[in-house]
DNA sequence: GGGTTCTGGTTGCATAGTACAACTTGAGGT
DNA sequence: ACCTCAAGTTGTACTATGCAACCAGAACCC
């Protein structure tokens, strides 16, 4: 086999297991919040608020299930849901400051986690790392609110 | 914020949206094997052959969760489980000759779609990032059957 | 204007994955 | 022999999820 598809294959295995280490994780490190709910939050602090059909085509989610999850955070007081004057089919989503704040304390444990896992790596490597994650994350052709 | 604690939050953010398509993407890639099912089999080829705990502990799943797993897997017939001569109470799972074509099936199938979003990276950056990628997930401690 | 079609969102339903706790069986030490 | 620990299984409950059906507003077309 090519080296090539060697790296692919350990890319994918390794994506994946790290996938499932990340939802344990997030129960033990923050059970306040689900991993999805905090995904979502986050994805709403970074671009500032945006429509549920869009979350839910960034992490390929239904729109069913993004609407539940929104219901939820909401009633926890974590999310607003503002009618779009423009469009009263949408509802544009933001951040309370409730929100803003859990997700702030959870970002700095879970930063806190994953920095101590990184802590003997040199920083050329983890901004290198990083960038990879977001190229191969960054779609080609599809969403374009990215 | 310091470059480094940039990247490690792009790190976290990045795998985690990650981990959310590749759970879609395996439902539209690989109906007939979950995302958990392709996981841990491919870790079954991988070290050829474990005990149900070291999938437990591998992937931070409960026992009762590899259990489940592991007995849809057999009545699937993917899975033997083998009597561990030495301790009665172990059971060593292997990959029968259908799982392993199968799994070498969605490797393929995944490896591909893989590819394509990988298609214009340098063979490089490929084996630099899957060396990151197996590097943070090795962890420093625990799991030594890795 | 009045229909058809499209889009954003919610709700009903079914299913999969998961954890936790209780239990069973076998090993190992004392 | 007894106590304790480890591997697995099973009962139970919950969460996340998708699909289908639906509703409401927008857009388009005649």
């Amino acid at each position: 086999m090519k080296a090539t598809e060697t790296a692919v294959e350990t890319i994918q295995r390794e994506m994946t297991a790290f996938a499932r280490r990340a939802r344990a994780s997030a129960g033990r490190l923050h059970p306040e919040l689900s991993l999805v709910s905090y995904t979502l939050l986050g994805h709403l602090e970074e671009v500032d608020g945006c429509r549920a059909t869009d979350l839910a085509a960034h992490y390929a989610l239904d729109k069913s299930t993004v609407s539940r999850q929104v219901t939820a955070l909401e009633r926890a007081g974590l999310v607003v849901r503002r009618q779009d004057p423009e469009d009263h089919r949408v509802h544009v989503l933001g951040l309370t400051e409730a929100g803003r704040s859990i997700l702030a304390q959870v970002t700095d444990r879970r930063r806190a986690a994953v920095l101590e896992r990184l802590e003997d790596w040199a920083a050329e490597d983890l901004e290198r790392f990083a960038g990879y994650l977001v190229r191969y994350n960054t779609l080609p052709s599809s969403e374009p609110e990215e």
